[in-house]
DNA sequence: CGTTTCCTTGGACAATTGTCAAAATTAATT
DNA sequence: AATTAATTTTGACAATTGTCCAAGGAAACG
């Protein structure tokens, strides 16, 4: 009788669970639908001039949703950038793996460089801008230093499969070969913004000389 | 008597563009002291959260003065960054310029380098910040893109002085070892400012090893 | 079906923002 | 010394901001 009385409280327990683990669920959805709608604005605004009642006005949803789902403006803004992370991070891995020769790989990443630079401009000076609030803003740098650390980790894969495809192994670190990437990104994303058409060809050409010299 | 008349007036004449001359003079000093102002506000809050009433209200000045000298916001902060450049740019030549051997120069340089980690983090910041609103807003595009030429100039004279002093000439363009440096200094700055304790010497070994294998 | 919980709306609120202008003060000029 | 010009102060202004809340509606549940 104990048991059963047991039994059937862990019972309960357990269908609680469930349901509390799917409203959870949807809760979470619901949140990245307004992630979602939030880069879309503060791609095209950046962080200084987005504001809570700007994302809402340009999305389908009220400013009321937006607080509901957030405690504030800055737990907004980390979980749009959690979740650009995921879409991010693996951007270049198929190329990596489907890839059978080091002039095939080489090709294959640079222009899926050239198009990252052309069709998500304004995604990645987002990226850039949100890392910057990280240098003044405790919240973010979290979040921040890990996707950093993915990017390097994902710059990384590329170039030591491409060394390996040539028998090689890379002459720099992990750490240096993303600053260097990453370097080399931001200043051609500058130039693509400026209107300068060289801008993808030069990124796509610099990368063709550097690669096949590291790795 | 034309002659004459011709000479007064053209001595009035510049009598007047002398005065016009100081009294410019004067006007562009005063802005320069505001802008010195806002640069420390600037570089403790960033961009995003500095208003120009706080940047008032921390300095000696009333917000009125603001108005009076710049035309706007945006106005007064591109006059920041145009004297942030100037402060900037040469920083590391004295190095090149007194330095009898490599070590010497790599030693003076990685030296310099902590130094300027250690103690102009927030100008850095804000730099780093500056340079990622230029990606949204066209009215820094210009200073930004100079000042990133210039910072890349200066790169490059420290590098090739580097490898003169060894018989050598770099591996990389310009371009390239600007962007792997500005890349590095901007990860470091980012684990200095999250309390990372190795995040200076370890920035100095990298250097330490990196510009031997370069140049 | 009725009730309880969850979700959404839209407005109210105080605080802050950039901008401007009319006085007050100071410096320059005659 | 008197007048003119330049500089600074101070307060007002409308617009925008993040936050909060009360009411209504939808959905889940017994």
């Amino acid at each position: 009788m104990a048991t059963g009385m047991v039994r059937q409280m862990s019972a309960k327990q357990r269908v609680a669970d469930v349901v509390e683990a799917l409203r959870e669920e949807k809760f979470n959805a619901r949140r990245i639908e307004l992630a979602e709608a939030a880069l879309a604005t503060l791609g095209e605004l950046g962080y200084a001039r987005t504001s809570l009642r700007e994302i809402a006005q340009k999305s389908e949803f009220t400013h009321g949703v937006f607080h509901y789902y957030f405690a504030d403006k800055l737990d907004l803004i980390c979980c749009c950038v959690r979740h650009y992370k995921a879409k991010c991070v693996t951007r270049y891995d198929d190329v990596s793996a489907t890839a059978r020769s080091r002039d095939e790989l080489l090709e294959g990443f640079s222009a899926k460089l050239a198009e990252t630079l052309r069709d998500d401009a304004s995604m990645h000076r987002l990226w850039y801008d949100l890392r910057s609030q990280a240098l003044f803003e405790d919240a973010f740098r979290g979040d921040v230093l890990e996707i950093d650390q993915s990017l390097e980790n994902m710059v990384w894969r590329i170039a030591s499969r491409y060394a390996e495809l040539g028998g090689k192994t890379p002459v720099v670190s992990p750490g240096v070969l993303y600053a260097l990437f990453d370097g080399l990104f931001q200043r051609y994303l500058l130039k693509h913004l400026a209107d300068d058409p060289r801008a993808i060809p030069d990124l796509v050409a610099e990368v063709r000389r550097l690669l096949p010299s590291i790795c």
